[in-house]
DNA sequence: TGCGTCCTACGACACCGGTCGTATAATGGC
DNA sequence: GCCATTATACGACCGGTGTCGTAGGACGCA
């Protein structure tokens, strides 16, 4: 069977925040990543801790070879958000991504360039509508 | 605009789940909340409690006449999954509403009814989509 | 009137996530 | 070689959430 289960837990909102850090500038130390978080009034060794625990729990792997050590993201983006997205959609719309998009799309700004990849992916989606089963 | 900032706190996850009840048969007893979520191995004094803390934050309102309370929620459906959504959408996608669209498109089943509400929706949005200020 | 049933109320507890203080070790400039 | 700087490691604590046990009151019915 290919599809193994990811043992891993999901990540916290902090984590997420982190790995968001990560994701977007590669490998970093935890320096890197407190200034990058905007530090929030939250202190360094805050932004440690949590990354230390990250590594325990197998959400990003650690560089040791130089003092400052080098954390990278050990999941990727996409499956992660996915995940993610899942979990909320049960949580939040009972499992309706159309009502999840619809307000998604009602709210958010959204740029005419993903307006216009939206649409595109919708077309594509939509090749056989004729028939609702 | 009259837009005081709603001062009660997000729902919790398993709040969010009684509300979900409670948004969909209407105002109900503890018991009833109880069974419609399917009692997941969960005490009756559990749900019981959480709608106590729910009542206390303002998520619900208790109608004490009988000797079986009755509950019913505080907060509308729609603007709650839409604060929600906001957050998710920072945390998660970095505010990045296209994106998370297309994950969401991607991903979740979307029946055929709704996919058509989504282009009506994405066709009157778009009307005039010269400029996506 | 007494008893089983159902309800609410309340407190205790455990876990998780986030936060920080402090201790200790490496580094590099002077 | 010394010392200030900067890094990691570790433990403590707090608040929120969920979980449950138990106590006690109301109800209905034989």
């Amino acid at each position: 069977m290919a599809t193994e289960h990811d043992t891993r837990p999901r990540p916290s909102d902090g984590e997420l925040a982190i790995l968001r850090v990560l994701w977007g500038r590669g490998p970093s130390t935890v320096r890197q990543v407190h200034e990058a978080i905007g530090d929030r009034g939250v202190r360094y060794t805050t932004t440690l801790k949590i990354m230390q625990v990250m590594a325990e729990k197998g959400l990003v792997e650690r560089d040791e070879a130089n003092r400052s050590h080098v954390y990278s993201a050990a999941i990727e983006e996409v499956p992660t958000q996915r995940r993610l997205l899942s979990d909320f959609l049960d949580k939040a719309f009972g499992g309706s991504a159309g009502k999840l998009v619809m307000q998604a799309l009602a709210a958010g700004d959204i740029s005419a360039e993903e307006l216009r990849e939206i649409r595109k992916l919708l077309k594509e989606k939509g090749a056989g509508h004729e028939h609702a089963r």
